[in-house]
RNA sequence: GUGGCCGUAGUUCAGUCGGUAGAACACCUGGUUGUGAUCCAGGACGUCGCGGGUUCAAGUCCCGUCGGUCACCCCA
């Protein structure tokens, strides 16, 4: 018995790791089939790294609040390896603390034969020798979608593609069960801040600490941020605005790539999920234009992300402008308990049961050559990939996410072309090279033309013409999901 | 790394001023009613996280330690 008692001590599982029984382990999986799901339908393709890697890859770019906290890892066998960490205290490999490293190592080493812009999801478990808490554990899993290298050099592409990322994160929310109300993606430019803070007389070797203590700003009481800020040697214009303008939502920041986004955020409908705001920095120095931050109830940061232009390069890469956006399990899991977003029982089991979204493209959406009809090409794909929920379903008041009735029309694959090509042939061949099942041509808002690219035959042929809106009845996403 | 709170049965927890432990649910057995559901009776069950100290006496007070939790730090 007493043995019992020692043995059972010295086999607990590590401070900070989780043991998953079935029905914990079906939690986990149900919030995975939603990274994934929202993640293929949104057009990312799925990567995975090892789970440990040289411990070099993590000293480039980090301070030391990163290496400080690495799990380190060696081998035992080689005498030079453990020799090394008895005198440097530093071992050859550590488990992986976050993947952008690892993200950045892979796509340099293929950067020139893969195609702009690359988007890629991975999900999968991290490690960090930090003190528990509440949301953060030693080992947990993490959602990462990036989307590296820009089809071009536009301001707008730069918009369009920082709003994918926000999308496809939205698309996660959404089919979760997430209400825009209860919560929001707050974004901000570093580059229009940083030209603000300039002209308010902060000088370069500034900067980074006068973002540092903007991100505190609504942690921190006003006085003490005012001390912090003077302390820093930081001028008393931008005290001013850290303590004032920037709190009371006056301040009006001239950021044109924001207002790009915000357009381009408008096209895809996710306006009642996003929010500018001016105190967002997102911690350390690597983000480099857009950035955000998800915030629940107005107060708790659920996960971030934000363009990341030259890290790929940091990495012996290319210089290759990138942006990306990460999410933790735990929080995650936190909010849908919170929220009462979580099935239990049956209801589980077969939310986890159902199938995934298609890896192959369902629908390759794209304009008849006209500009007009270019915005229409995002609205129909934000649509597709969102889905129509049933009038039943929403005039329920029981309704829950996971409930099979939910959608009239359910969310699909769908994906753009990113050639700046209008033509319609190229598109086409496009289309071929990702495998999508329907090549769909917008030709106005009440005329798209949709074909099957394994039979050559047009649905139009048969049907007529199609509709962009999904409230009509020709609405062509209904169409495509009927065949799909 | 710093600080607050917590650790008692399989589980959720109670345990007063220090006097060597209790409830509910769950479990097992028997009985009742034509179901394995209800109800009744009975049963088993704990090194009070671990180690040390104070005391005639510690679940209770003190120190240490491990684990949990919350906040700070940090946020990749």
């Amino acid at each position: 018995m007493g043995t019992k008692t020692k043995s059972s001590k010295k086999l607990q599982a590590p401070k900070g790791t989780r043991d998953h029984y079935p029905e914990d382990l079906l939690r986990q999986r149900y919030i995975q089939h939603a990274w994934r799901d929202a993640s293929l339908r949104c057009g990312f393709d799925e990567i995975e790294g090892p789970t440990f890697e040289t411990t070099d890859l993590y000293s480039i770019k980090s301070g030391e609040g990163i290496l400080s906290e690495l799990f380190q890892a060696y081998s035992g066998k080689s005498p030079k390896d453990v020799e090394q960490v008895q005198e440097t205290g530093t071992a050859p490999f550590a488990l992986r603390p976050e993947f952008t490293p690892t993200l950045a190592r892979m796509y340099a080493a293929r950067a020139k034969q893969l195609p702009k812009p690359c988007k890629w999801f991975t999900a999968g478990p991290y490690f960090r020798a930090e003190r528990p808490q509440r949301g953060r554990l030693r080992e947990f899993l993490q959602w990462n979608i990036d989307v590296i290298g820009l089809p071009g050099e536009s301001a707008e592409i730069k918009a369009q593609m920082d709003a994918e990322v926000i999308e496809c994160s939205v698309r996660l929310f959404e089919s979760l069960g997430v209400q825009a109300d209860s919560l929001k993606l707050r974004i901000n430019d570093r580059d229009a801040m940083a030209r603000f803070f300039y002209s308010l007389d902060v000088t370069e070797n500034q900067l980074e600490q006068a973002f540092s203590i903007l991100d505190r700003q609504a942690k921190l009481p006003a006085d003490a941020l005012a001390t912090m800020a003077e302390d820093a040697g930081l001028p008393q214009a931008y005290v001013q605005f850290l303590t004032g303008s920037v709190t009371s939502g006056s301040f009006d920041l001239d950021a044109p790539a924001l207002d790009a986004l915000c357009t381009q955020c408008i096209r895809l409908n996710l306006s009642p999920w996003i929010t500018k705001d001016h105190s967002i920095a997102r911690g350390l120095a690597y983000y480099t234009g857009t950035v955000f931050e998800a915030i629940a109830d107005g107060e708790r940061a659920i996960s971030g992300g934000g363009r990341y232009d030259n890290l790929i390069e940091l990495f012996g890469g290319p210089p290759t402008p990138a942006c990306g956006f990460g999410l933790g399990d735990v929080v995650l899991g936190n909010l849908l308990d919170d929220k009462g977003l979580m099935p239990e029982g049956v209801e589980l089991m077969e939310a986890v049961a159902r199938p995934q979204a298609s890896i192959r493209p369902v629908a390759f959406v794209v304009p008849n050559g006209d500009p007009d009809n270019e915005p229409l090409v995002h609205t129909l794909v934000a649509n597709l990939r969102r889905g129509i929920e049933s009038e039943e379903w929403l005039a329920r008041d029981d309704r829950k996410p996971w409930q099979p009735d939910r959608y009239a029309v359910a969310p699909v694959h769908a994906r753009v072309s990113y050639k700046s090509t209008r033509n319609l042939g190229k598109l086409r061949a496009d289309a071929e090279k990702q495998h999508a099942r329907y090549f769909v041509e917008i030709h106005g808002d009440d005329k798209v033309e949709i074909t099957n690219m394994d039979t050559r035959e047009s649905l139009t042929s048969t049907s007529g013409s199609f509709h962009i809106d999904p409230a009509n009845p020709g609405y062509a996403g209904r169409a495509i999901g009927e065949r799909a």
